[in-house]
DNA sequence: TCAAAAGTGTTCCGCTTACACCCATGC
DNA sequence: GCATGGGTGTAAGCGGAACACTTTTGA
């Protein structure tokens, strides 16, 4: 950590936050549509400016809730690592701060923020051309959620509070893609110990189903060996 | 991406790489000795300023070159994620791009930067007190290399060309911390298919070793499963 | 011939996998 | 009463873990 450069020659620091939930079409991506050049028209991750006082992650929040209504409650956000190519922004040198936010409830009312037209939930596997590098970006979010829903309790983090062994392993399938044995599966999850049975059942057209919660506790046990190899 | 704000409003963005490396007290870090306030004399991560048109990779391997002599040929260099609390720095608003280099060879002649009045090798067991945030980073470095060296071919970054059986069941039980059996690690490792024998062998006091190869078309092979669970 | 490191096989157990039927409910 | 999703058990095989002795070399 030497010289401070000239002022005119630092990059400007952004974060950018891939939203990322399950809808009717599986694993889908939140995107916004630019309003202004360069890239106008087309879609991109939500993100801006990093304020000077403020750290990476409250950037990555306050966007979040900027530019799509998402608090932070209703989403686990996480640093993903920066893209800094020179010439990533046609404008000007910007270095960003890509971070994932996996968001509990599709229901949330979005909102468009100041300088995107619009903001759209598109499927993972039918995604449109995407601004700057945001494909790249984007890639490699989807590579790190396949990883840690193997390896780490994430993929509660796309889950409500409560919810159903058939829920849980549709998530899994999803955000995999791949099928799972029903019976290997409950087997296997519940012998984990975290899940804990709620008692309540969750009604609907058909036999009721037992709901669950994550077990908090049990991450370090969840750690330990991947739930599928 | 909105309003780029003022220019003296931009955060300055450096790189800071984590060099390790497998010596003679197990693994090693590379921390330099800082000449100047603030954290006159302490110990820290080796790194600088991103140059306005430079990509952070370049960066990282420019500085590692510069404050160490070691070139990116020698080393595995990948981002580790970026720090950006708003207090790191007692100066200004400092965002550093965290990297990690795996050093293949140690005997390396290493050469202090000009802000820098020495470098030198700690057991990652047995460090001093680090300047600025530098500990949380060397922290959440080492925690990832214990990860990536289970999950993929990473422990190769450590070992030189050739190695033979026993250093690389070494530098396993060193990066884990923990202890390996013998005969099922052999016969794990070369069922792998990741093992190239060379049919060289490795002279020495004792009974020669014969020396292996890493065969790189064998990391996809290597991800599928952890190697020690 | 001794010290030191290299090299080698087998057994047991637990986990994974594959697989098919009954149950509870709403309509 | 039927359609729909919820829920359950078992047998076979593979992979992981534990464990001790022989071999080769240099000094």
């Amino acid at each position: 950590v030497r010289q401070d450069p000239n002022q005119n020659l630092r990059p400007s620091v952004t974060v950018d936050t891939i939203v990322l939930a399950l809808g009717e079409r599986g694993l889908e991506v939140l995107l916004v549509q630019r309003r202004y050049p360069p890239f106008q028209d087309m879609w991109a991750i939500p993100g801006g400016f990093v304020e000077i006082d403020e750290s990476l992650d409250a950037a990555a929040r306050r966007e979040l809730a900027e530019e799509t209504g998402i608090s932070d409650l209703q989403a686990t956000v996480e640093q993903l690592r920066a893209f800094g190519a020179p010439e990533r922004d046609p404008r000007t040198r910007v270095v960003t701060v890509a971070y994932t936010a996996l968001v509990r409830a599709r229901d949330i009312a979005l909102r468009a923020g100041s300088d995107a037209a619009q903001a759209a939930w598109f499927s993972v596997d039918a995604l449109p051309e995407l601004a700057f590098d945001h494909e790249t970006i984007l890639s490699c979010a989807l590579l790190r959620l396949r990883h840690q829903v193997r390896y780490s309790p994430a993929i509660f983090g796309l889950l409500p509070d409560t919810f159903t062994l058939t829920e849980l392993q549709n998530a899994f399938e999803q955000t995999l893609g791949c099928e799972i044995d029903k019976r290997n599966f409950r087997r296997k999850m519940l012998a984990t110990g975290a899940l804990e049975d709620t008692r309540d059942l969750r009604a609907g057209n058909h036999r009721p189903a037992r709901l669950y919660r994550y077990r908090q506790e049990a991450a370090p046990h969840l750690q330990a060996r991947p739930l599928f190899p």
